[in-house]
Parts: C-alpha cells; structure tokens; sequence
DNA sequence: CTGTATCCATGGTGATACTG
DNA sequence: CAGTATCACCATGGATACAG
C-alpha cells in the first residue's frame, strides 16, 4: 500500500496535523507563548495526562515543539512553539478560515433546502 | 466533550482532508478533473470500492465533490470538484510544499544524529 | 507536578461477497 | 459499471492507577 508516487506529502503535513488534541495544543502554544504542563492541561477541559503527554510528545519528535525540563523538585516542564513550528501557522491559519467559513456555508445550504422543502418557517 | 470556544474552526478543515483516502481522490480530482468511478479506481492501486465509495460520498455530501449519475446502461458516474471544493486547494498545496520541505528537515536531522554519533560504528 | 503503565471501548479501514 | 452489505481487525483515544 505505497502512497502516490510524487502526490502525497500532504499527509505528511496531515499527520502532524491531525488527531483528537493536536489542532488545540498547537493553537494553544501558538497563541499563547509558552506554558507548563499544568497549564496546558487546565487550559483544555477533557484531555487526559496520557493524552497531552503524548501528543506533546510526538510534536516534539517531529521538532514541532520544544520541551524544556528544569531539574526541580517539584519537577516542571514547559513547553512552547519552534520556530520550525510556526512554519505550520499559515496552515492552521487558512485552515481555521476555511472552517469558519465553511460553517456559514453549511448553513446556507439548510436555509436553501429548507426553503425549497417548505413554505413555514413564518413566524 | 465541547470543543474549545472559538479556537478550533481548523477542525473542520482538517474533517474533510483527513482519511486515508480523501487527499489522494482530492488530488487526482483537482490535477485531472472530471473521472468516472472506475477510472477513479484504476489510479489508486490499493483503494477498494467501499472505500472510494464511502470517501466520495462523505466528500459530496460537503460540497466539495459533485456527482453525476448517466441514466445509461451500463452505469456512468462521473466525479468532479466542485467550485467550492477548489476552495481547499490553497491548502492542499500549502500542506503538500509544508511536507515535500518536512522530509528534507527529518533527513537533515537524521545526519546531524549520525554525525554526533559517529564515533561509535559498531556492528 | 509530570509523567508511565494498563486495560478497554470505539471507529475507521480492509477483505470479501453480492446486486441493479 | 458502480455500487451495497457484512464481518473482522487494529490503531486511536479514554479511564484509571501508580511512580519519581
């Protein structure tokens, strides 16, 4: 199951991209300067230990974030954007305007087929 | 589990780019233009109908794909982008130079290593 | 505080067979 | 030709407990 020949390095950004939290620390870290584990984990309501530890810790095996552990007691670790990461904010950027977007279009398209469906919606 | 406020609009985006299969039809649609079911098929060795199927259907149903249905015998369905669906070629392309530039970045990370390490060559 | 280590539920994907 | 229907697998994510 080799990828297309020349096509496919999209998903090499995907990948990078993609999963249930990546999208969400990465904004995180992008907006907001670099925070400790605590922080991030509190800034993001559901997330579990597991899953920010891992997800970190695969953005920084791709040199996307970078995690800088002070030899403390108790131990802290902070974490912030690379500036080879942020090579990535034009894409979550026009991504995010795309989303945006395409919610308004969604919901034209419900206007349109209701209008089609019905003449309610009188009020 | 709420998504967060205002943030994460990319998801959206990255719902419809992501999959195994969608940036890969994406990309044949938008490099080749229309293509009929099978001609679809033909050029992604690996892709089995359901999943093509399945992925077309998902892409259709947001727009982004239209589909064609020629009342002959045998069927005729021809696949297309829509207007709106070039609308993520921006991003696509984005993603795909972002990539095409990451695997330089993992090899030239993959020399430095070899380089620190180099002393040791055992076995 | 910042992680590991398990176990388990779920969903997306694949193989295969069947149909209008 | 262009699908639909099933079944099975496995990676991802979540809950929880434990540790340095």
């Amino acid at each position: 199951m080799e990828k297309q020949p020349d096509l496919c390095r999209v998903e090499d950004a995907l990948d990078i991209l993609v999963g249930k939290w990546k999208p969400i620390i990465l904004l995180h870290l992008l907006q907001q300067g670099t925070k400790r584990f605590s922080e991030l984990k509190r800034s993001m309501p559901g997330i579990t230990q597991k899953m920010l530890t891992q997800k970190l810790r695969e953005l920084e095996e791709e040199d996307i974030v970078e995690r800088i552990v002070y030899p403390e007691v108790p131990p802290k670790v902070e974490y912030s954007i690379t500036a080879y990461g942020r090579s990535l904010e034009p894409i979550l950027e026009a991504m995010h305007e795309w989303g945006t977007n395409h919610i308004v279009h969604k919901i034209r398209k419900q206007e349109g087929m209701n209008k089609a469906g019905s003449q309610e919606e009188r009020k």
